[in-house]
DNA sequence: CTAGGGGAAGATAACGTTATCTCGCAGCGC
DNA sequence: GCGCTGCGAGATAACGTTATCTTCCCCTAG
């Protein structure tokens, strides 16, 4: 027969007190007699106690558990290991649960972050609509958005520069000489992906240059990108330099390009670990991921702090990391 | 003034019905008189009633929750991908804590887990002893534990063959004519990284080859590999081939080759996404993570099932995937 | 016509904590 | 001697649910 769980009702049996005072000792309130204290910590100790943390948070109102919500778990994700570490140093649990880009399984995650009562949740949205979180907001929940924008409700964001990311990757490529720089990316429902695709049209008309087929924007798979890498190469005029939206793009086109690989002049939105093991180097536009993760938590404590100040969107800078040989365009 | 939050007696209240009759509704029970369902639901959405699972899990006791830990959050864990998937299919809600490798918070998140009672822990131990799993274990909680064994306490277990996953390196190798095996990986006090330089140095043995500074293990860096490959350079008789201990090692291994890369039979412990990627094809052990992933919830319904049942530890297989031209050694 | 059975809804006691209130006692000033 | 203050400890009422026990009513069999 299994032994039933101790409470904190069998801790203070033992050793002989009220519950009151075995809570207050837990809690660390420093007015309980040292006989008592030895005591208790003994009966504690006899009984493998371990308090139940359901309870306390049923009492105490409060949680400190920090929810996450984002695309996969399983992938690697430089913002959600920041935030993870300063959460913790912040005395706050973190539970994650992943969307797999699903509005649906988004909804799911955060609804059942509500119900678990977290005081806060960081959200990169997947959904358009984000008003079912509303009533939860009014009712004190504390929510950050990152990535991309909430769209339909009033929250505190946090956003990569992505107009400013392309217009550091034409600057240095019309620095080199370029004039037809190409674009392949994201599909544009995805904020990320229009704002980058959008932002390349921008700078094309105003180097003059035609549009028609040098902006390729949609699922990310093999064919796609080598479906859009033809289409550029059989263009009247054809780049002589390709942007590419995210470090999927860029793997994809890496993979398409085989061997014209080396020879081609790539510019990749997001910096990743494995870069440099490609085989050739290619300059790109990285986040400052370190300085997202902070701005997340400072905008988390500010809004814990005052919950009725207006909502405030960041916008953190990107900056081009330039790698590889830059030969000006002949 | 911020609202309070509604509470199922307010719903009730709202309804003009009781809290019973909420409860059964809310949790499925069919015999509730139509008309109050409609006005219960109505009394829901009005006020945004959102049950507090808290309490919910006070009071049932179960918390149908499954605790995991895992070296990092934020990479890539092929496990935890689809174990997260499985889990959701079975009803279960995931709550993941990073260790990064560190005893000491490994514990911390253990107990953390254990005090908000989840029904399970998945753990990748890293601490030397997990004694202090023990009385929780005895009061029913299911732990089971992947990739490394639990040393001092009896887990259900799931592990790769390590040792039968070199062997199929050296059969591979030796099949091509090579006799001087070389081996780089993790450090051995790491159980895996141990298993796997134990076995190099058996199959080194079994060709009668000596072992002497062709098994290098230690913790993975530029600078450790880099120092491990040329103390191979430089040996009397140089090594023909190299097995890498894992991902981590065969990218530091593939970095600090260089150019020199194409040219090296090279076989690494670990498949992962980008290995097509880099400038030459090499052959990989990859670990079965689907087959691991399904264990490791089958030994975790069956301990929930059967808590007294013997405990088991069960051994996955690992492929080897040949990649790359497959010259003989002349 | 009544007893008894069954089914649906209401009342209420847990679940394991902590915050609040109360109590007893010692110390102290007048 | 008396009341006041302060302090440490105990008793207890929440927190928001659900499981169990009643109650009530209607239907049917005898």
């Amino acid at each position: 027969m299994r032994a039933r769980r101790p409470t904190i009702v069998d801790v203070a049996r033992e050793a002989g007190v009220s519950v009151a005072t075995v809570s207050r000792l837990i809690n660390g309130d420093e007015k309980v007699n040292a006989d008592y204290t030895k005591r208790i910590r003994a009966a504690i100790d006899l009984l493998g106690y371990q308090p139940d943390e359901r309870a306390r948070q049923l009492r105490r109102g409060r949680t400190q558990t920090l929810g996450a919500t984002v695309r996969s778990i399983a992938e690697p994700h430089p913002v959600l290991r920041a935030v993870d570490g300063e959460a913790r140093a912040l005395g706050l649990s973190m539970i994650v649960m992943s969307t797999g880009d699903d509005p649906e399984r988004e909804r799911e995650a955060v609804m059942a972050m509500c119900r678990r009562r977290v005081d806060g949740i960081l959200i990169e949205p997947v959904a358009e609509s984000l008003a079912y979180l509303q009533p939860e907001i009014d009712l004190g929940l504390v929510v950050v958005a990152f990535d991309r924008p909430a769209g339909d409700v009033a929250l505190d964001t946090v956003l990569s520069d992505n107009r400013g990311g392309i217009r550091q990757a034409f600057d240095h490529l019309t620095a080199l000489g370029h004039r037809r720089i190409a674009y392949i990316g994201d599909d544009e429902r995805i904020y990320t992906g229009h704002e980058r695709a959008e932002a390349v049209r921008g700078h094309l008309r105003d180097l003059g240059e035609s549009v028609d087929g040098m902006v390729h924007a949609g699922p990310v798979h093999t064919e796609t990108v080598a479906a859009a890498l033809d289409v550029l190469h059989r263009l009247p005029v054809p780049p002589t330099a390709l942007i590419t939206g995210n470090a999927a793009t860029t793997l994809e086109a890496v993979r398409c390009l085989g061997t014209a690989f080396g020879s081609t002049t790539l510019v990749g939105f997001d910096d990743f670990a494995l870069v440099d093991l490609l085989p050739a180097a290619f300059t790109v536009i990285a986040q400052d991921e370190a300085r997202i993760s902070e701005t997340i938590l400072e905008l988390f404590r500010d809004r814990l702090a005052r919950p009725t100040a207006p909502v405030r969107t960041v916008v953190v800078p990107t900056a081009l990391i330039v790698r590889g040989r830059q030969e000006a365009l002949t």
